[in-house]
DNA sequence: GCCAACGTTGGC
DNA sequence: GCCAACGTTGGC
């Protein structure tokens, strides 16, 4: 069991958007980073716990908690020439981009920068460093532990 | 809107 | 294979 910190823009899919979803499941589509890619295809395993993590919006943090509901299989946004993760080099002999279902578990307070940034255990949370751009960063079951414990109070 | 960080592209 | 130029991310 492993556990994973995965960035969504809320105005495109929001925790709350997760949960309505059929299922409470969302295609994880879009990521467009070999690194995080590589993360859905060769790392993760159903069950893993994810962080849905609020991005590129007023108040970024978490927002809730999410498993990984599927086996990695073709991101179909990358064959349609009218997505914007379209990727003319892609073909469906040959995907270059893959996914995992994400199913949303529950809405949480939004656990925001300023406070997983004042809470020392999380001082080496990969989210928290300078520069950080991945959209899909694992977290340590101490990260994890610590971050359950803080958000339901 | 700015800008630091970092990934990708393409000429050589 | 190097690396400069360029593009993207994402918090502020």
């Amino acid at each position: 069991m492993q556990y994973w910190l995965m960035k969504s823009e809320p105005d495109e899919v929001s925790i709350d958007d997760a949960l309505a979803a059929h299922g409470s499941t969302v295609a994880w589509f879009g990521v467009r980073n070999y690194q995080a890619r590589n993360f859905m295809r060769d790392a993760m395993r159903v069950g893993d716990g994810v962080l849905f993590y609020h991005s590129s919006c007023d108040e970024p943090g978490i927002a809730g908690i999410a498993e990984v509901a599927s086996t990695p299989y073709p991101d179909d946004t990358q064959f349609d020439s009218k997505s914007a993760y379209y990727d003319p080099k892609a073909t469906r002999e040959n995907p270059r981009w893959v996914l995992v279902d994400v199913r949303a578990t529950q809405k949480t307070r939004l656990m925001t920068l300023p406070e997983l940034r004042s809470i020392p255990e999380l001082a080496d949370m990969q989210i928290l460093r300078k520069g950080n751009r991945l959209s899909i960063t694992p977290v340590t079951p101490a990260e994890w532990r610590c971050i359950m414990r803080h958000i339901n109070k």
